[in-house]
DNA sequence: TTATTATATTGCAATATTACGATAAATAGA
DNA sequence: TCTATTTATCGTAATATTGCAATATAATAA
């Protein structure tokens, strides 16, 4: 099949889902990292920065883009990515609370 | 293709990715958040809590548990399943980590 | 031993992802 | 206008993922 039954599932775990999937790769892990190190808004340089190629790279934008993990705007001729705090801290929570609920357990299990 | 090609990035990226990847899925944070809800250490009744075929299921949870995310151990004719807290801290301590540099930046940009 | 129960594995079809060369589109400058 | 630069899209090949029916395996019970 290939094809997510994401009807059956609730909205927030879907979109907890594609936050995470949208992170289940290393290009896009480093793309974050690099956005994160670099001061000014970064455009096309993670091409230079990366071992992929330029439709690569873009695909990948693209991807974290429609995740609301990072954005883009035009800039001249090239263009300006940055992380998308909102999205972000969106993930963060979750996985804080996520702890939170682990440790208030203490599982005793396995 | 549809390789990723790993060798490019540092053994943390992949690291991340790899668990960030398996949570990629609505029915793997479904899981999560379940087992995260029962007291007990739970068996396959998560077969009967979600939509999914038990296959399906079997193999959703393989890949939590080679991504470090859960546990199980044999428990009689049932094998019971757990959180396994040290992966999800991992996840938790990065994403918490990627927030504060954020913060710290206050990124301006875009 | 033979059932029963619980879980895993196999095999397969449908679809998705990854990667890149080639090319298109958009903008700025001459 | 034409050209250069930057980024996106298209097309395609290789591989991965999702889902399930059928079957296998493992452990207990009778």
């Amino acid at each position: 099949m290939g094809l997510t039954k994401t009807e059956h599932f609730t909205e927030k775990q879907n979109a907890i889902a594609t936050m995470a999937k949208a992170l289940g790769h290393p290009a896009r892990i480093a793309i974050l990292e690099y956005l994160l190190k670099v001061d000014t808004c970064i455009c096309g340089d993670i091409v230079n920065e990366l071992p992929l190629a330029q439709p690569t790279i873009s695909q990948h934008l693209k991807e974290l883009k429609s995740a609301g993990l990072i954005k883009g705007s035009v800039e001249g001729t090239s263009i300006c990515y940055c992380i998308d705090e909102k999205g972000l801290e969106k993930l963060q929570s979750y996985f804080a609370t996520i702890s939170l609920k682990l440790n208030k357990k203490n599982n005793k299990c396995c």
